[in-house]
DNA sequence: TCTGATTGATAAGAGTTGCTGATGCACAAG
DNA sequence: CTTGTGCATCAGCAACTCTTATCAATCAGA
């Protein structure tokens, strides 16, 4: 039964729409025995008549009509389907990308609408993940692209900085009234292995602080609301947290930590498919700031 | 790019399922160069690389991921057709029934509802229409059965009895209560050529009074609504007014037309689609009585 | 580092399939 | 009755696909 091709089942929609061998021959592109023979080999793989032999020409049976009825659209959606496959222009294809949630909330937007404008052809599926499995995964082929915070190496892996955003220290509006961080307030931080969790630290001994035992909370977006109903202060990418500020339910401190969150775009080193490395490319010339 | 068969996107499918040549090769009970061969196959119609080989193994380009995922449901769907066309079990295709309105409303739905119920690889397109192009359309096959009202007779069809209801006069209450039909009542009926009409005909002659003009609809659900405003009288198969007799809308008179309404299913006497013909006979069994 | 196992590519031969062009048969129209 | 139309069939030819056997590349483990 698998030995049809598509321009078998072609063939009888065509016949069908067109009511005749002949014509279907003519409108294919090919001679009448041809359409008889492709007629014969789909009812002999199916052992069912498709055609009745009416007079000097054939209609459809019962069974026929049904399987016209049935094969009309996903024969449409199959043709599509290859010719998107086969269009050379341009870029084409699924690209999986794994990319940390602040990366997400920062670069991603802008990328996938970019890609979206640009590259119609192309399509993206996104999964938030952490740093270590994201890297795992594109070594493992497992995804193409990783959009990260903090600097990462790896022999497998081709990395390119797309840019930089704030950090700043962030509490309620009644904690950070006092403007100063002092070690009465809770200290709240993303998991260990986060590049921000390293800048917190950082910050907290240049402001002559204990790094006590730090809350952690591996979500920012979570944190933020934590944050925002007073359970203390944190150290946030400004543009993550803009909106919370201008309504007033983050504020500022004056003590900022020095660095900046830098972010990467990371393949695999022995990328060789056209569609990842183009991508590759214009995340590169991304430029993230804020 | 037609040239290539069901199978090989088949093949497509296993391998990105399975991950290796071998391992698809098992699956589809033949040998690893043969798939090889096949993906040549459709890469070389398609123009464009589906699987990168890498190290001892092979995986999608990002257009072959793209591929993939749109073929998986249109082949899922082409197979379950195939596999549906060549179920040789009971009788399966598309039937197409036209049927006159007063048929449709009678006969039909205990038919539609048997079929479904003893053979749901059947399906019935249904068309209500006039007799004349009912009739028209069997004999040029563009329908396969006819489900009408009153005797007919042509060389080419084939017909069967298949019940006959009462005919009686209704009217609104406030006019049927005399219980006699007189002259200043206005009559209605449907068009020339039903038998409705000539019943109409021959009853008001039996009942001593004039055929004079007669009102017409030619459609009899919205007749029924019409007489039961109060418009006049008309003959109804007493079926199609039930409810409205239930409910007081429509009242019968003492004065019944003596002859029933016969219905009748045809098909091309030279019919040899074994659906059509199945279903021919299960409708000559039908039994409408009423 | 070396060996063995695994994976895909390739080549040659056999079998099959599909197309073409010519011909025959059935039916419908003039 | 003749002509035209439409499908089936046949023979020859070209193309394709499968299988078996072999090769090259890679990876895992000793």
């Amino acid at each position: 039964m698998h030995k049809l091709a598509i321009y078998h089942l072609e063939t009888l929609l065509w016949i069908a729409r067109l009511g005749t061998f002949r014509a279907a021959a003519e409108r294919l592109h090919t001679t009448q025995p041809a359409i008889s023979a492709r007629v014969r080999e789909i009812e002999g793989q199916l052992g069912v008549a498709i055609f009745r032999r009416e007079g000097r020409g054939v209609v459809l049976t019962a069974r026929g009509r049904q399987l016209v009825q049935d094969c009309e659209p996903l024969l449409a959606g199959l043709e599509s389907a290859l010719l998107e496959a086969g269009n050379h222009a341009g870029a084409a294809g699924i690209v999986r990308i794994a990319a940390g949630e602040i990366a997400a909330a920062t670069c991603l937007p802008q990328f996938a609408s970019a890609i979206g404008k640009d590259l119609p052809g192309v399509t993206l599926h996104i999964d938030l993940d952490l740093t270590a499995r994201m890297l795992q995964n594109v070594l493992a082929g497992t995804r193409d692209i990783a959009f990260l915070a903090g600097p990462v190496a790896s022999p497998g892996l081709r990395t390119a900085p797309i840019g930089a955003v704030d950090l700043t220290w962030l509490a309620s509006p009644s904690i950070a009234k006092e403007n100063r961080l002092h070690s009465d307030i809770p200290i709240w931080s993303v998991g260990e292995h986060s590049p921000i969790h390293r800048v917190t630290c950082e910050s907290l001994k240049a402001a002559g602080l204990p790094v006590r035992a730090i809350n952690t909370c591996n979500n920012v977006e979570a944190m933020l609301g934590i944050v925002a109903s007073g359970a203390g202060a944190a150290v946030f990418p400004k543009v993550m947290a803009r909106r919370l500020i201008e309504t007033g339910q983050l504020a500022e401190f004056h003590t900022r930590p020095k660095s900046q969150l830098r972010f990467e775009v990371a393949i695999r080193s022995n990328e060789t498919d056209p569609v990842v490395l183009e991508l590759f490319r214009r995340a590169a010339h991304l430029s993230v700031a804020g």
